[in-house]
Formats: C-alpha cells, sequence, structure tokens
RNA sequence: CGGGGUGUAGCGCAGCCUGGUAGCGCAUCGGCUUUGGGAGCCGAGGGCCGGAGGUUCGAAUCCUCUCACCCCGACCA
C-alpha cells in the first residue's frame, strides 16, 4: 500500500482527551477517529489491525468446529422480554422503537436471538453439538465510555454459543472453546492470564476471563506464584488465616470514647491512636431489600460479590444515606455491631480481634477495648473481602498471591439453561424425550484487543506491534522520492516484495526524511527498510526492527530475499 | 446518575475578568531554498467563537437555558 494515497493522519501532538497509551497512540497514528463518546471510525490501517485479529479469531474459531453465523444487530423487544432480560438489562440496552411503535433494540449480545435460531432449526439430539459464532458489531450504552477503544459504547465482538444435550457435553465444548482461546491470544503475541471469574446470579456454573496483563488494565487480577491458581479480583480467595483463641486474651474493659467528627477509619484510628486493622469497620447494605450489617477489619475492603452469595441475594447495594440513617437510626460513619437490632454478618478474618474499635451506633461516639463474646456476641462469618498481595494461596501449600493489572478481552462461560428454558430450547434425546439444552457462550472483544497489543507493545516513540497484528511487516521508506534512482530501486524492491506475499507500506511522500522516520515509529510495523541516501550510493539498503537498537545494512541484490526470510514469507 | 472541567480554524491553544466585530503555533495551499530523525523564508486560504434566548448602540466576552465532550466518583459513609 502507497502511504501518499492511504489516510493516515498522523498527529504530531498528543490528543488531549486520550488518557491512556492505546487511545493516544491510536489517534496519533491515524487508526481510528472518534465520532461521538465511545463511537469510532476505524481509518484504513486501524482496520487492517482490526482485520489481522478478526482472521486469527475466525480461523480458530472454525478449527474448534464453530460455525459462523451473522445475526442482526436490531434486535425485536419482544424476544428480550421473552427472556426476562427486558426488565433486567438496565439503561445498558439501547432501546428504541420503530415506525410502528414496536421497540427494539441494539444488541449488546445475543443469547436471545441464537437461542430462538436454535429452537426453531434444531429437533433432535442427532444435530448436536452445535457451536455457532459470529464477529458483529455490538453496542453497550455504557455509564462512562473510556479510554478509546478500551472502553468504547460500539465495538466489535466475536460471540459463540454452544448448545449440548447434557452438561458432560457441555464441559466438553468448553472446554475446547477453552484451548482455541488461548491459542488465539498467543498468536496475537499477548502475554495474557486465564483466570477464575465469578458467575454472579446464575450459580453452579463455571466462568473463565482472559486477561491481557497490562498496568493500565481497569481490572484486579490474582494469581498464584507457585501453582496455576488465577481468579479476578472478585472470586479470587486466599487461605484463612489461624484464628487466634480471642477469649484466653485480658481486655481492658469495654470504654464509650467520643470521636467528634471522625467520620473514616483512617480519622479515627489516628483520633484513638489505634492502628486501623484493629478498628471493626461496619458498612450498611441492602440485600434484598433488607438491611445487612457487614463487619470487617478496618484495613479491608469489601467485595460485594462475596457478600451477594454469602447472603443468597442476586447483588447488594450500598443504600441511600436517608434510607440508611432510617434502618441504622444514626449516621453511617457511627455504626457498630454492639447492641444494634440490625442483621449482622462478619468477614471471617474479624474474629481474630480480640481487643478492638468500633462505632458505637451514636454519632461521635466509638467503643473501644471491645471483645468478642464478653462485649458483643460474634455474628456469622462468611469471606467478605478481596483479597491483598501476599496472602496464601487456597490452593496449593506454599504459594503467594500476587494481583496484576489485566484487561479482559475474553469470557468462557458455562450457561446452563438459562436462555434454553427461558425461551424453550428443546431438542428429543434418544428415547424421545424432550430435553432442555445446556447453553455455553463465548465472548471476545475483537476491537478490545488491538488496543490492548497497544498497551502491552509501545514505546516512547510509538507502537510496537506483535508481528500477527502488524498493519504491515515492513515499511518501506523511500527516502528521497525525487532522486529517480533511488525511486527506481525502491519501486521494484516494493513490488518484488508485494510479489512474494509480503505486506508492505511504501512511505513515498514528499515529505522530508524525519518525518518518515518519526511516522514509521509511531505506526509501529514490525522492520523498517530505507532505500535512499548514504547507504543507497554504496548500494545498500538498511534494515531496522522496529524494536531494534540499530540498521543492519544489506546488499540491494539481496534486500529481497532477506526481507522475504525476516518478515517470515 | 452525582460532582468538577472544557467548548474559539483540521489539531493544540490565547483572547473573556475590564464588551467595540478574532489571534498564535502546528497542519493545509502557492513560490523559492533545503533534504538521514517532525526544515527555513515569503505569501495565501480557512472560524455565523457549540446552540438558543436575553442585556446592550454594540456580545467570543455579561446573564439564563440547552447540547456535546473530558475528568473524578458511584463499596471505605
Amino acid at each position: 500500500m502507497r502511504f501518499s494515497q492511504t489516510l493516515i493522519p498522523t498527529l504530531r501532538e498528543d490528543p488531549v482527551d486520550a488518557q491512556v497509551v492505546s487511545h493516544r497512540l491510536m489517534l496519533r497514528a491515524g487508526l481510528i477517529r472518534p465520532l461521538g463518546a465511545g463511537i469510532y471510525t476505524w481509518l484504513p490501517l486501524g482496520l487492517r489491525v482490526l482485520r489481522k485479529v478478526e482472521a486469527i479469531v475466525r480461523q480458530e474459531m472454525d478449527n474448534a468446529g464453530a460455525q459462523e453465523v451473522l445475526m442482526p444487530a436490531v434486535q425485536p423487544g419482544e424476544l428480550w422480554q421473552e427472556s426476562g432480560r427486558w426488565e433486567q438489562y438496565g439503561k445498558e440496552l439501547l432501546r428504541f422503537v420503530d415506525r410502528h411503535d414496536r421497540q427494539f433494540c441494539f444488541g449488546p449480545t445475543h443469547e436471545e436471538v441464537i437461542s430462538d435460531l436454535v429452537r426453531r432449526e434444531i429437533r433432535s439430539y442427532r444435530q448436536l453439538p452445535a457451536n455457532f459464532y459470529q464477529i458483529q458489531t455490538k453496542f453497550r450504552d455504557e455509564i462512562r465510555p473510556r479510554f478509546g477503544i478500551m472502553r468504547g459504547r460500539e465495538f466489535l465482538m466475536k460471540d459463540a454459543y454452544s448448545f449440548d444435550l447434557d452438561w458432560a457435553g457441555l464441559e466438553v465444548s468448553y472446554q475446547t472453546m477453552f484451548a482455541a482461546y488461548q491459542r488465539i491470544f498467543q498468536r496475537c503475541g499477548l502475554a495474557f492470564r486465564a483466570v477464575e471469574a465469578d458467575t454472579g446470579s446464575i450459580g453452579g456454573a463455571s466462568s473463565h476471563e482472559f486477561h491481557v496483563l497490562a498496568d493500565s488494565g481497569e481490572d484486579v487480577i490474582v494469581s498464584c506464584d507457585q501453582c496455576d491458581y488465577a481468579a479476578n479480583l472478585e472470586k479470587a480467595v486466599s487461605r484463612p488465616a489461624e484464628i487466634a483463641d480471642t477469649g484466653a486474651v485480658a481486655v481492658p474493659a469495654v470504654e464509650r470514647v467520643a470521636t467528634p467528627g471522625q467520620k473514616s477509619i483512617e480519622a479515627v484510628g489516628q483520633f484513638l491512636r489505634w492502628p486501623v486493622e484493629r478498628i471493626v469497620k461496619s458498612l450498611l447494605v441492602e440485600a434484598a431489600g433488607e438491611p445487612v450489617l457487614l463487619l470487617l477489619r478496618g484495613d479491608r475492603e469489601l467485595n460485594m460479590v462475596k457478600a451477594a452469595a454469602a447472603l443468597g441475594v442476586p447483588q447488594v447495594t450500598i443504600p441511600e444515606p436517608e434510607r440508611a440513617a432510617q434502618w441504622a437510626g444514626v449516621a453511617m460513619g457511627s455504626l457498630g455491631p454492639l447492641g444494634t437490632p440490625l442483621r449482622v454478618l462478619a468477614d471471617r478474618e474479624v474474629p481474630a480481634l480480640a481487643d478492638f474499635v468500633c462505632g458505637a451506633n451514636t454519632e461521635g461516639w466509638h467503643w473501644q477495648h471491645v471483645q468478642w463474646e464478653r462485649d458483643v456476641p460474634l455474628p456469622a462469618l462468611a469471606d467478605l473481602r478481596n483479597v491483598v498481595a501476599g496472602e496464601p494461596c487456597p490452593r496449593c501449600a506454599t504459594g503467594r498471591l500476587q494481583r496484576h493489572q489485566g484487561i479482559e478481552v475474553g469470557h468462557v462461560f458455562k450457561l446452563g439453561d438459562k436462555y434454553s428454558q427461558s425461551l424453550g430450547v428443546r431438542v428429543l434425546d434418544s428415547q424421545g424425550l424432550e430435553q432442555t439444552l445446556v447453553m455455553g457462550c463465548y465472548g471476545i472483544g475483537v476491537s478490545r484487543i488491538v488496543a490492548a497489543a497497544i498497551e502491552q507493545h509501545h514505546d516512547q516513540n510509538g507502537i510496537c506491534w506483535p508481528v500477527a497484528l502488524a498493519p504491515f511487516q515492513i515499511a518501506l521508506l523511500l527516502l528521497n522520492p525525487r532522486e529517480p534512482g533511488e525511486v527506481e530501486a525502491g519501486e521494484a524492491l516494493y513490488r518484488d516484495l508485494l510479489a512474494a506475499g509480503v505486506e508492505v507500506l511504501l512511505d513515498d511522500r514528499d515529505e522530508r526524511a524525519g518525518v518518515k522516520f518519526k511516522d514509521a515509529d509511531l505506526l509501529g510495523c514490525p522492520l523498517r527498510v530505507v532505500v535512499g541516501g548514504r547507504s543507497f550510493k554504496e548500494g545498500m539498503v538498511e534494515v531496522q526492527a522496529r524494536t531494534g537498537e540499530r540498521a543492519e545494512r544489506v546488499p540491494l541484490a539481496e534486500a529481497l530475499a532477506t526481507l522475504v526470510r525476516l518478515a517470515g514469507r
């Protein structure tokens, strides 16, 4: 492709609105342009990269036995009412009506559509197992789209749906997809990690997320430094520490102390000169409309997913301040377990505190030297908090947990009969009995992979594409397009490389050398080849890897063979 | 959704406080010179100052409303 005839609007300056590296570089390198909040046009170069990812995904899906289809982006609301998600899905679902006032949505996912297809077309167990996938534009009306392509509202996604007669069949389908995902991310040249993920309210089923490791990732993942245990923060657990025998310790008498104006755990700790880990943090949450007081060590973070699971409700939320005050009889900030009428649930770590501080359920007052059982009954226990780095691994004897930042690029999920039940996806089994199918779903953020790859592969000068995703293998710089000899040699090399099947971007623009070098670095093709100037006078071309230290000189006559070899063709 | 910020030429910004009809750098176009890491000089084009309403002789500037975009938060009370 010729640079001079392609829209590659590189930017010299950093766009002020772009916060993360991938967003900045995608704009600067002319891969994308914004149209609105969280929606982007893919320009020629960016589209080439997107297509590379798509091709890898498609190949591996096909190899894994999945069948490609393309479902409508616009879906009837009726179908979503049938599955019950029309009410559940909330504002992320972009809804609209057609001219007949019928309700529609722009598909954020396609469980309903594929289920509808399968219930109409698949009648017999002999047609199973089946796995259908598509690569489609989705729209999710995110509360706050940000970070460019990383978290846009409109994005390109591969989604696959497997259908099996039973759970054993689903297990096979799931493992097949899991393996295909590992190959996909390996081929994309990404450092990634598969982690156990929370399954939310569906229950029973298992789920894994695939994260590209990057400091800018929005998600926290936890992994063991010894074994292969890895989970996302919502799901991750640590091995519980031994609980001390709290009854044996001599604790001073419990005492009510004034803590005027001390609102946070840190402030109370400093004011009373107690370490935060010996203050019990009391959090009022709403679980299925009921108030529950959750107790955590002062230095720990509440994990709301774990809390919901422990309470057996779909989710817990933080109540409105007025409502909370009504329930607790006191403003939040002074809550505590002593004498509370509320249901109390404590993190399993909390009983280890033999002598602690907690709120006194009166504004501006706390208790100190509280002891379990002596002063307050020990409440029900559960794992309620996020793990922290350095804790012991729940799976192996010696491992310690580490925390990393990750970008979620893939998610595999055993759905079970959640949709097949509500939508009536059934076939006849070998006995002639009707069976509800067991489903799995498998997503990959195709466009997000492009951004994630840049997060992982860049330097001060621009993108450093992994070979498999690069828009071109070679950036061929025609240093002086007014020098007929150089042009002739460069054009010939360009033609020969194309003929050999190598993807080349020929920078034939009438620009100064410096501009071409800067743009080549920004665009990040794996190899940069210079034809012209000093080396050309000696019959040489220069070859430099994007991530290499210095250029190598190759005789013009050998350039083609060398480049074909280096480009891996 | 709550809070904060910004909207002026393709991009980055100044001008606004203290009203007088718009400017700088880069980019673009023409010319000359230059030519190995984002060139120099000369010249040119391009903006109903996000939109609507109001105040005023006069509004980019003051007031009201509105829209868009960005940031922070939406578990630590």
